[in-house]
DNA sequence: CGACAATACCTCGAACTAAAAGGTATTTCA
DNA sequence: TGAAATACCTTTTAGTTCGAGGTATTGTCG
């Protein structure tokens, strides 16, 4: 019945969104220039990622939303739930692991 | 026409195959317990992943495969291309580069 | 004032990867 | 003899990410 589990390496964009809304709650459009800039320009986030991710973060229940009025702009704030903590929680572990696992493959042996 | 790019996160199969082809010639099934080996565990691909690729690096012709007979067994052994080895530094810093951008996400601002 | 860039939200479709499961055949070993 | 290990392979499915588009408002510059 083939169920696969979610390819070993994603997750990262999910990672970061969480990561920094932890730290302060944002709005979508702003997610996508922190990201870039945040991890020194190495990663690009557009919009058609990032929206769709925090809709999915959201429903899970690992963020929560409040709309803001700002200048006859609407914007959307996120922040992170108990929930989401948690999932920041696994997912940082996640990476860390695979990161690791990676760089030990690189470094052994010989590097002619 | 909607022409995407590969996901900026993937590669990585490909890449731990291609370190380990550059040291020495190996097979598919050897690859598979090779690639647990040297990541500790932390990354575990299954056949289904790691023939395809094999395949598909061949096609393009970062490899080049030899097929032995070994005690009744068929063992199909690659080694890298020239090519295979330009493919084998570029993913080495696309990747160094990705993981560098996490890195600095994640360390960035106070950890509470 | 008129136009164009920037802000801010969003969705859809395509592309691609990787996962799991299955299939074949041989050999080793209990 | 019969199960487990070796060794190859493909197909189906699931999942993520990507790009391109679409709406509407505000700010800016000539």
């Amino acid at each position: 019945m083939a169920q696969s589990n979610p390819p070993f390496m994603s997750g990262v964009p999910e990672l970061l969104l969480l990561r920094l809304l932890n730290e302060q709650e944002m709005y979508g459009y702003e997610l996508v220039r922190s990201i870039r800039k945040v991890t020194d320009e190495a990663i690009s986030l557009g919009e058609g990622v990032i929206y769709p991710v925090l809709h999915s973060l959201e429903r899970n229940g690992s963020l929560k939303s409040k709309r803001k009025a700002v200048s006859g702009r609407t914007r959307v704030y996120y922040k992170l739930t108990r929930k989401g903590r948690d999932r920041l929680e696994k997912l940082r572990n996640d990476w860390s692991r695979i990161q690791g696992g990676v760089a030990s493959a690189l470094e052994s042996g010989a590097n002619a």
